[in-house]
DNA sequence: ACCCCTGATACCCGTGGGGTATCAGGCGCT
DNA sequence: AGCGCCTGATACCCCACGGGTATCAGGGGT
């Protein structure tokens, strides 16, 4: 009585996102008519109204909301079915890795040299992403595991292994008074005359007010912080890039940040438990004495 | 380029899961021929042998195994997605909670009890289940919320709030000589002649060696207990059934069992978050004094 | 040598998914 | 008001593909 076809979600989905039958035709490649109908089949054999066809377009009813949310993740792990096994065919028992551009290299070569020094390692592909895009990556199958980091990011629907909690560092201009500083706190760095902290844009594309100025990738926040036009908060780890001048400040109370190695929750191979158990080896080794004496090297 | 079919992922399940076209055939209400073909033309989109047709018999390849967990997966996500959104239509904002049959009850009245007296509670529908079906039934959208037990339940792929954290005590017929002690140890528990512990059959269907009885539901243990034919250790709130003629008695070993609520990772809505508050201000009120008075009331 | 059991191939048929042409209604513009 | 236009819905056609039956091919078991 049941069954639905990936072909109805995804025609689902582009008329929700759309919210116009022609656009999202088009955005399927086909023509308008057939898409109509199979919405209304699709309707029909859930027996739930999914869009209102007021005048002057289309909306969602609150049924289709849920079903917006709904087909979205199924069509994730439809995708993510084929590239994991097409991954597992052509790359036996390899590992995908992503984690953001920049951030925490030292702590990920570690990890890699670690796990590479094992007997049974297998080979680990590195896929770098954009911040908060790491989940998506999991979750359609793209990567098998992620270097994330809390609280920043979301970590629903992931199982995860702690690596490293940490401070944060402000990133400074080098020329700046408060590169002197040998600490800082949140309340003189969140709103420094002429050196704004960035501001993210939210899940709907839109950006909180503020000062700062507006980015959206890493390397357009490379650039500005290394116009000194932005100053920034990391973790101490998790610094990105080379700024010879630039300092990094330790920053007292901002929030401590938890690195970890995140996967799709449920998975379990082999290759991936021998990874996190490296991690977990790396925790107990500390990490922290490289991480401080780097930083050290930084601020100085 | 890609897309695959949920038809497609069907069909490789039953062929995957039966090892044998004629007999998923026939479990697919469809002819052999056709199955061939459709398993083919999935390989060659994919680009990837999953079975290796030897004589004698299908076997999967090492992709074929990992395209039968993340089609099942995935089956489960496209099958979620229409029964939430026929939910969704039919009962705007209710909740389904599923919980072993007869455990818990208690804790769940207080639960539901406190969440109703809640000014935006909604209806709550409660799904009894039997044990370890909880993820499976949040999985597959036949619920959105459950109440579980850690050691003893999977909790991958689940986000979740703990309730409460407890001892185990042993249920043990009153005429018992290990009845009239005030405490045992899981040494003792464990190997009492003449009242062996249950074995549960393993994800596999084959039950773990011993001398007790092979239960696979919760009613069959439920006679067994009342029979005097097993003894049974459980979480001191999670008496599933009154017993009269039995009594229980702490046992102080035994791993520390939490109880909590959870959900399938990534769900938000406001229903659910209600929930999930009303347990946590359950959990601080310290429902531990009434379960403790519980036991002692069963104990004496 | 035979049969039978396996999955694969050959071929046919009908459904249904997709196309084009057109309709129906609501809003805006003059 | 009348017209045009933009929306999604309907009508109708067609063929591609999913499914059926019949048959083949090969490998064991007796």
């Amino acid at each position: 009585m049941d069954g639905l076809e990936t072909r109805e979600l995804r025609y689902f989905v582009a008329v929700a996102e759309e919210l116009h039958f022609g656009r999202a035709a088009e955005r399927l490649n086909m023509a308008q008519p057939p898409l109509s109908r199979a919405i209304q089949q699709l309707e029909r054999r859930l027996g739930v109204l999914l869009l209102n066809r007021d005048r002057r377009g289309v909306s969602l009813t609150t049924a289709g909301e849920i079903m917006l949310v709904e087909a979205r993740r199924a069509l994730d792990a439809v995708d993510a079915a084929a590239r994991r096994t097409r991954r597992a065919a052509s790359a036996p028992s390899g590992l995908v890795l992503t984690t953001k551009a920049g951030a925490s290299h030292e702590l990920l070569k570690q990890l890699l040299d670690a796990y590479a020094a094992r007997p049974g390692a297998v080979e680990i592909d590195v896929l770098l992403c954009e911040i908060g895009e790491q989940g998506q990556i999991l979750r359609d199958g793209r990567a098998d595991v992620a270097i994330m980091h809390t609280p920043f990011d979301v970590m629903t629907g992931l199982d995860s292994a702690e690596i490293l909690t940490e401070g944060q560092v402000a990133i400074v201009p080098a020329s700046h008074p408060l590169a002197r500083r040998s600490s800082l706190t949140m309340a003189e760095v969140s709103d420094v005359p002429g050196l704004p902290i960035a501001r993210w844009p939210r899940h709907d594309g839109t950006y909180p007010p503020g000062p700062g100025p507006e980015v959206h990738s890493q390397s357009q926040l490379a650039q500005l912080v290394a116009l000194g036009r932005t100053l920034l908060v990391i973790p101490a780890s998790s610094r990105a890039w080379q700024w010879p001048e630039h300092v990094a400040v330790p920053v007292l109370d901002a929030p401590l940040v938890t690195t970890l190695l995140a996967w799709p929750a449920g998975v379990r191979s082999p290759a991936l438990a021998e990874l996190v158990e490296t991690a977990r080896q790396l925790k107990e080794r500390g990490i922290g004495d490289l991480v401080s004496v780097k930083n050290h090297k930084i601020a100085g």
